[in-house]
DNA sequence: GTGAATGTTAACAG
DNA sequence: CCTGTTAACATTCA
């Protein structure tokens, strides 16, 4: 379910309750559920994978992780880490990740960072890269501070799109190889998106759990790159390692 | 039945 | 202390 745009489907799905009230809230999470009871949920956001679900005297921060999902009015047979009742509505939430978050949202998280945000600043994001020039381009990918909401998926997809190899070290993209690459994360972000509502998510993947390049038929490469621990796919004829 | 997966981090070893 | 590895997560799919 999560990268960035599953999230902000996510906070879709989950909007008629905002501005209603919490009816009863548990779960098997350590975090303390009790002084949800009675708040009116006043608005939902998201931090590229973060869902945060805020209420007048903290927030729900929600991370789903690599296993966590959401039912709205449905149960499973397992237990919820997190439940929120709105009167005879439920949302449950498994395998998620829940804390309570006390100060407000704008000290904690830089919008200008997630590639969903209305904010979200390729400037800004480019600037901050300077700082990790020896580091490889697949790497910083995942680096949820430089590149918000980014996942696997988004990273393999972004870097064939870019015709960029992911042990480049960043330092060494050209300046116009990463124009590129910012405007692609931006762009296939809104196409995840679309393509998770449309229900085709998977169907237009150009590198990722594919055996063929599309642009010249050679073949894809799997293997763990650089120092995240996360299958790359790539081209190894058509994405360049700039040097 | 097995292994891998859209993720992260605490715990541990060296 | 710093750095790297591993396990864990009321999972789910091929």
């Amino acid at each position: 379910m999560p990268e960035g745009p599953s999230l902000i489907y996510l906070r879709e799905k989950l909007s008629p309750y905002t501005g209603k009230k919490v009816t009863a809230a548990g779960g098997y999470t350590d975090m303390p559920t009790a002084w949800l009871k009675n708040k009116k949920l006043l608005e939902i956001k998201t931090w590229g994978k973060h869902l945060l679900l805020r209420f007048a005297t903290g927030t729900v921060r929600i991370h789903l992780m690599l296993f966590g999902s959401v039912l709205i009015n449905k149960r499973k047979k397992v237990n919820a880490s997190f439940y929120l009742h709105f009167g005879k509505d439920e949302l449950n939430f498994y395998v998620v990740k829940a804390q309570k978050l006390a100060q407000p949202l704008d000290e904690i998280y830089d919008w200008r960072t997630d590639i969903m945000s209305k904010i979200y600043d390729s400037k800004h994001v480019r600037k901050l890269l300077k700082s990790h020039g020896d580091e490889m381009i697949g790497d910083i990918l995942l680096n949820q501070e430089v590149f918000t909401g980014v996942g696997n998926i988004i990273r393999n997809e972004i870097l064939f799109r870019s015709k960029l190899h992911p042990l480049t070290l960043i330092k060494n993209v050209p300046s116009a190889v990463l124009t590129i690459l910012l405007k692609e994360t931006k762009k296939y972000g809104k196409q995840f998106l679309q393509e998770k509502k449309a229900g085709t998510f998977g169907q237009h993947w150009e590198v990722y759990e594919r055996k063929e390049c599309p642009r010249d038929t050679s073949a894809i490469k799997k293997e763990i790159t650089g120092k995240t621990k996360r299958k790359t796919y790539y081209c190894p004829h058509c994405q360049e390692k700039y040097r």
